[in-house]
DNA sequence: AACGATTGCGCAAACGATTGCAGTTGATTT
DNA sequence: AAATCAACTGCAATCGTTTGCGCAATCGTT
């Protein structure tokens, strides 16, 4: 089922067809109800991807990230396809497992496929914007998200992490602490070192701070038990849902609920259920995803070359 | 760039050029690399939209599920894509939020822009499969996974969730408890209904059951706290890591943790490491994905049109 | 040497939609 | 009555690959 066999029940060229079913004003709305209404009848899909071909466009939008964490991604994937969705794009998803060949590899598979637009959180392996020569080259639009570098070529949406752990700084300075435990991610990751300047830059130098890197909660855990047994430390900073429920679990364990000050990220949704007395960066992914997804849109529908580097704000719950 | 101008570039014609990309046979080994050569070179990749036109398949297969949950489903998406992926298929995937409308909407989506085969895990609302008519019609396979309903029209693939529920109860009974609190999902949600029977029809019929329907852990721990205050309820089935974690909340505000009994479905990660104690079928959604996605690979690369009911084995940890 | 079989490549027609341009009406203007 | 114009519709080319078929040249066989 063709528009050519629609075409030629209905007496009519092809043309005209096509063109009723795009509600082209060339055509009568005579015509046009009639062909839309056969088309209706008989259940008649025009085949995208020749119309895609023809107007070299995909609708596709790849969405490329390290992996699919159990806080945050969830609700940036949520948050990027609600809104392609009502673009009329579809989203595809690839994972690098934080592997750089891997997102290099997806990168050229992506440009390979003509997506219209590529969303791309930098896996931790990432050092330089080198593999997204071939995106420009080919005029695709790619936005960077959440673990990203800072590029003069390439749109970013993220929070600002250092303004975000400055604002936990100011909770350990203003509750008069002495000693904090601080887990961030994987070191090579941005976005820890970016908390992590935050975090320094900001809290008062007398306060004694003690640095792990961890990317589970059990690490977590095994690092702010130890800190409480040899410190009796208090207060803790996590910079994600992962390692918060390891410091999170330490701390209950040593009875420490009420009196400890648990500060960090998270998606808002485990940890404060969790421990009630958490104070957290709400680091929400649906809007992240969403501005994402609003700004590949941009690029693509208004043909904008306008780099944003976008900052979602925050507040410190 | 386009095939036509390697051909020029080279002095042969556009199908021999195509024919060497493909490596066919009949292109002698020299023109061939000398093809690819240039190819490489110029950095020349075929326009995959058209050839996909040309072959009408579109290497697309389309993921739609009704929420991106925290546990399981990112392992479920894990194991599609890594599979997926190594066949030269992109995953596509599209969110119903437990919306029938939205799923049909979805499913109708994906026939009409001819994805190769559709990976789908039911909204709740969803009560019979009318609206996957079209998909037998147009021939596109679909693999039903996780939240299901018996079909013999389309392969399925999930744990057996009544045995899984089984084994739960087998240790209840083993253990001589006298009274369990249940926290299921959704009422609607067959997979509540499944592991419902399941339960019931192994426990010892002298075991008092309170039974609660929940979605979050918020609910499930208002339910349990209850049944202890209530009942000094030591033993607890929790059919999700969502609504374990409201149970075991409740069970450790009351210093339970070591007395009392929680079993129930997790995906391994973040509530065995909660609640050491925890007994748990172990929802292995890297394993559902991959299976579903290799059902569906079967389908379309060697056009069987098996009908396949997987069910994966499962596990009390 | 003559014959069929094989090998290697090109021709041209698809695939199904879109779109610039031209042509056909009938109505309106001069 | 001729000319102008607008409103519709059709023609045909086009997007970039793939592929059935045909044609030469080469090979091996008797």
């Amino acid at each position: 089922m063709t528009i050519k066999d629609l075409a030629s029940f209905l007496k009519v060229s092809p043309s005209t067809v096509s063109r009723a079913l795009n509600n082209h004003p060339d055509i009568s709305l005579e015509v046009r109800q009639r062909v839309q209404q056969l088309a209706e009848e008989l259940q008649f899909k025009p085949n995208s991807f020749a119309a895609n071909f023809r107007k070299k466009q995909s609708k596709l939008i790849a969405v490329v990230l390290p992996k699919i964490y159990r806080s945050f991604i969830p609700d940036v994937i949520e948050g990027i396809t609600k809104k392609l969705s009502a673009h009329q794009f579809q989203t595809l998803v690839l994972i690098t497992e934080d592997q750089f060949t891997s997102e290099a590899e997806a990168i050229k598979q992506c440009c390979d496929m003509r997506v219209d637009g590529i969303l791309l959180s930098l896996s931790n392996q990432t050092k330089d914007l080198q593999h997204l020569e071939r995106c420009k080259t080919m005029g695709i639009p790619l936005v960077l998200f959440d673990n990203t570098l800072q590029s003069d070529f390439f749109a970013s949406v993220h929070i600002n992490d250092q303004i975000a752990a400055g604002l936990c700084a100011d909770l350990f300075n203003h509750k008069h602490v002495t000693r904090v435990a601080a887990v961030f991610g994987p070191e090579e990751l941005q976005i820890s070192q970016n908390r992590k300047v935050g975090l320094f830059a900001t809290l008062n130098k007398d306060i004694d701070v003690a640095t792990c890197y961890a990317n589970d909660a059990q690490a977590a855990f095994v690092f702010a038990d130890e800190q409480i047994r040899k410190h009796q430390t208090k207060a803790f900073f996590g910079i994600s849902d992962e390692v918060l429920l390891g410091i999170v679990t330490a701390v209950k364990e040593h009875n420490l609920s009420k009196q400890a000050l648990v500060v960090g990220f998270s998606d808002g949704l485990t940890m404060p259920f969790l421990h009630r007395e958490l104070r957290y960066i709400f680091h929400d992914g649906k809007v992240v995803g969403a501005q994402a997804a609003e700004q590949i849109l941009k690029h693509i529908e208004s043909n904008s070359n306008l780099i944003e580097h976008i900052e979602i704000p925050v507040e410190l719950y």
